[in-house]
RNA sequence: AGGGGUAUAGCUCAGUUGGUAGAGCAUCGGUCUCCAAAACCGAGGGUCGUGGGUUCGAGUCCCUCUGCCCCUG
């Protein structure tokens, strides 16, 4: 019988990559990505996704195959990662699911609305409403034709309202009569073994700081410079990876890059702090494992848990 | 050395004709049903460089000293 699959989240430079391989070496599993921008082809050292020696090392999936005009919404994430969940229990072999978006990981073990995707010109057409309009004529719009789903959103959060009123325009119907109909989750907590990774946030910093520095030696202005070259329009989705768009504007001149180095930092530390949130107060029921144990320990600690 | 300027939250700065201080960023906490490395919400924090003076009352006016910046020698 093929063992449950394993999930493991933790923070960005939280060490979740070191030990996913060395968990998988030893269960001899396949490693998923459940991380958004890791994704991405076009990144590598500045999202830090496993190098090639690493990858060599275990099978890897979802990693480097995301074109940098696309985006990896977490249906997506889940619809790939459905496949490959099947692939991997055919073949006998453990699947090992890591990443730092919350997201994704709630979408896969909580359930999520089967809604069909958004046609991309509406959602286009509501993005320039927007900039005309403003925010407030969109939640009156949408007070009006959807109260329900009004009633429980953050009206101040553009996202929240621009999806709701994308919804109900592709649709018909409101976003909160959709979810009502959501299905349950494709792999609920109770089938798998869910960890989260994670460590004092002083501790957290440094590694923060350090990986930094590393990046910056192993080439990653060299990364985004060809990004650069190849993709001009800097709203892009792939320009959304943390210091790509700093890193850029260093190379255009904008800034010093120590400058550009201190920004990626403050947006590292703040991305890092929000998982760290996501993780305390949304998956409450998944077990912690402290990242600063050493390597061996962690993975000795790891694996006692999997006996279980 | 002389002349001028400046000193307010961790940082950059606002503080109107004197009425015991605000913003942005940072920090901390939180939200999250598919653009999520996204998009939002909230909170804490300052003996206003030092010592004196004027005044009912001084970040705000006057003087002293100290630090920093500019100009002249």
């Amino acid at each position: 019988m093929t063992p449950p699959p394993i999930l493991l989240a933790g923070a960005t430079a939280s060490g979740k990559s070191a030990l996913a391989l060395a968990l998988a070496e030893r269960l001899g599993a396949v490693i998923i990505n459940a991380d958004s921008q890791q994704a991405y082809g076009d990144w590598r050292i500045l999202t830090a996704r496993p190098t090639e020696a690493e990858e060599a090392q275990a099978p890897h999936r979802l990693y480097g195959t995301l074109p940098f005009e696309e985006t990896l919404s977490a249906g997506d994430w889940v619809r790939r990662v459905l496949s490959l969940l099947e692939e991997t229990r055919a073949a006998g072999r453990t699947a090992l699911l890591v990443g730092g978006t919350g997201l994704y990981f709630r979408a896969l073990t909580e359930g999520l609305v089967a809604l069909p995707p958004v046609p991309l010109p509406i959602r286009e057409a509501l993005d320039a409403r927007r900039a005309d309009d403003g925010l407030g004529a969109l939640v009156a719009e949408l007070s009006a034709r959807d109260p329900e789903t009004a009633a429980g959103l953050d009206h101040a959060n553009p996202a929240r309202v621009l999806r709701a009123l994308e919804v109900l325009e592709a649709t018909g119907r409101g976003l909160a009569a959709w979810q009502r109909e959501t299905p349950p989750p494709a792999l609920p907590l109770s089938a798998a073994h869910a960890f989260v990774l994670d460590g004092p946030a002083d501790w957290l910093d440094a590694r923060i700081e350090h990986r930094l520095a590393t990046m910056l030696s192993a080439g990653a202005l060299g990364e985004v410079s060809a990004a650069r070259a190849r993709f001009h329009d800097r709203s892009l989705p792939g320009w959304r990876a943390l210091g790509a768009r700093d890193l850029a504007a260093h190379l255009d001149g904008t800034i010093p890059l120590a400058q550009a180095a201190e920004a990626v930092r403050l947006a590292t530390r703040r991305y890092a702090k929000r998982q760290r949130t996501w993780f305390r107060n949304q998956m409450p029921a998944w077990t912690r494992l402290d990242a600063t144990a050493a390597p061996d320990r962690l993975l000795q600690t790891a694996l006692k848990h999997l006996d279980t």
